[in-house]
DNA sequence: ATGGCCTCCTGTATGC
DNA sequence: TGCATACAGGAGGCCA
């Protein structure tokens, strides 16, 4: 599912296509995704706004409408948006459609709905946000999400340090593949005690962290199995890994074989030569 | 407060 | 081939 860097380019896609692009119809299959606004409510603040901004908030997507509602778009696991010619055969996943002045519609095709669509009118999006937010930690290009701000919020947490990146609520965004990839270029176990960092290792976890992210929104994300980007293409960062998924193989920097465990339930890889 | 476990849902891979 | 089982990138709720 799509983490930080999969999100950012989703945003990419649409700021491209969806920018003064006003609504002309909305549908839903009526299947219920995790979240979901009203169709009442979606087509009655929808329909007839226009697209101003193309934004993002850890994982979430904010879609801002001339009439100042706020469309908050949640992909889950296995959502993806997509634009196609309103004549496209409709799949059997696409829950949601907008169609819009352009002949497109764009589509929100989700298999196992985890993803959530919340609408939000002017009168109550700040709340809402605030709300939705509210958890949420630093995003982590925000200049503000430095080593001593990750280290005051880890001080004193015996949560493995992989959970405590994947929790959000120091840093936003990191999902499963991303906590597993920044550990190991940064040389720490994913099990380590969060509060057990030092300084210097914040600095260069932090460090790897923002590189990687860059480097995979610049891939167009990873796909695994089924991340497509708005042109339904699939993004390349997964030629990329060093550890996830690579259970058994070559660590890319000792040769040892990459171990695997499971950590809260979640896949873990690491190099426990490399990783300490 | 913290951390572990479970759940939502479907598709796919694996093993017998 | 068919069937059962495990697992998948998220996130929130419940419980000890």
């Amino acid at each position: 599912m799509p983490e930080l860097p999969e999100v950012e380019v989703v945003r990419l896609g649409l700021e491209r296509f969806l920018p003064d692009r006003t609504v002309i119809d909305y549908r839903s299959n009526g299947k219920p995704l995790r979240l979901c606004s009203e169709t009442q409510d979606m087509r009655r603040l929808l329909i007839g706004s226009r697209f101003l901004t193309v934004g993002r908030r850890a994982k979430y997507l904010l879609l801002e409408l001339d009439n100042r509602s706020l469309l908050v778009i949640h992909l889950g696991m296995t959502g993806r948006l997509g634009l196609f010619p309103e004549k496209t055969p409709v799949l059997t996943h696409d829950h949601r459609r907008w169609l819009l002045d352009n002949g497109l519609e764009l589509r929100f095709n989700d298999a196992r709905r985890f993803g959530s669509l919340l609408i939000f009118p002017e009168e109550t999006r700040a709340t809402a946000e605030r709300e939705l937010f509210a958890g949420i930690g630093l995003e982590p290009f925000a200049p503000d999400c430095t080593a001593d701000y990750m280290r005051a919020k880890a001080a004193g947490r015996t949560l493995p340090v992989k959970q405590f990146l994947m929790d959000g609520r120091a840093v936003a965004g990191i999902g499963n593949i991303y906590a597993n990839e920044a550990l190991f270029a940064a040389g720490i176990r994913p099990d380590r005690p969060a509060g057990r960092i030092s300084r210097k290792k914040w600095l260069l976890l932090l460090q790897e962290i923002i590189r990687i992210l860059r480097h995979a929104i610049a891939c167009g994300g990873s796909s695994i199995s089924d991340f497509l980007g708005t042109d339904g293409k699939g993004g390349y960062f997964q030629v990329h890994f060093s550890v996830y998924g690579r259970a058994g193989q070559a660590c890319p920097r000792c040769f040892k074989p990459i171990k695997a465990i499971r950590l809260a339930g979640r896949s873990t890889f690491f190099c426990a030569s490399c990783q300490r």
